[in-house]
DNA sequence: TAGCGATAGTTGCTTTTGTCAACAATAGAA
DNA sequence: TTCTATTGTTGACAAAAGCAACTATCGCTA
């Protein structure tokens, strides 16, 4: 791999972290922080999730994200049920309130995308989004990049 | 755009945060923070600049900004020289330790998309970099998500 | 089955990041 | 010259994130 295939690769993520990197707005418009959706979502999607669970998938401090499940709770978003079959660990679920929030979310998530795209012919669209699943399909999650922060 | 397409596109954003998004770990392995690193690679790069087109390219607050470059100039990474034109501005540019530490940054960040792509043969490599340009060639910047915070 | 290291989650504390408002100095235009 | 806008600094503060110590429980094993 030479350096002008690195610089390729570098262009393409500061482009795409400054138009798309889609992630970043699922908050817009709604009273809740970026990872506090990203929290909804994960276990919106999930079903039924543990903590330690979601500090794997988000990459969380698991400090952080008792505090962050806490104040969802408090908002009445989620909710924290004993799990059964093991007493140190709570499973956590979205709530009605919480739901609605999700949906609202996604609602929001998706128009992002449509205006990104609105410029773009069907045929052109199509081409964009094969490319993403060449990238998708070549790629490989870095095993270094997945040992994070939670201690 | 049909949702199965938005689908798609949302998958890849996940996909593209977890795995790649390699500019949140610039400063590894560093004394810098990561928003330090960012502004070393935006002066380096840019040669010139001044504090308010950094505030306008990172979407810093001016406060924030100024207190970050006083930092640097105190580690000595960079250099405020007054604007002969404008006696308001300060023209900041890399001292040699700055060039330094940015050197490293990039031989950091080059290492880290070697890694990424080392199981890749270089036929795939290049299909990967022909997919990106294809996303950057087609999508572009949504002008709602580029009014940023400088107050 | 008692003991022990590992795991799930909570809490206190610190650092990092970001925000807001007030301010001084200069610019530029009327 | 005077008025408004711009550049940058500073103080005060708040939110986001990370680290470490701790409790309770788990699950293995001697």
């Amino acid at each position: 791999m030479n350096s002008q295939d690195i610089h390729q690769i570098r262009a393409f993520d500061r482009f795409y972290t400054q138009t798309l990197h889609l992630t970043d707005k699922y908050h817009l418009q709604t009273t809740l922080t970026l990872v506090e959706a990203r929290l909804l979502l994960e276990i919106g999607e999930n079903g039924r999730n543990t903590a330690i669970q979601l500090v794997q998938e988000l990459r969380l401090d698991k400090g952080y994200l008792s505090r962050l499940i806490t104040r969802l709770e408090t908002n009445g978003l989620l909710q924290r049920t004993p799990d059964k079959r093991d007493k140190r660990a709570k499973v956590l679920s979205l709530t009605a309130a919480g739901r609605d929030q999700l949906a609202l979310i996604n609602r929001r998530a998706d128009d992002q995308i449509r205006r990104l795209f609105v410029d773009l012919t069907p045929a052109e669209t199509h081409r964009v989004i094969a490319a993403m699943q060449v990238i998708e399909g070549h790629v490989a999650v870095d095993p270094q990049l997945k040992t994070p922060n939670q201690q």
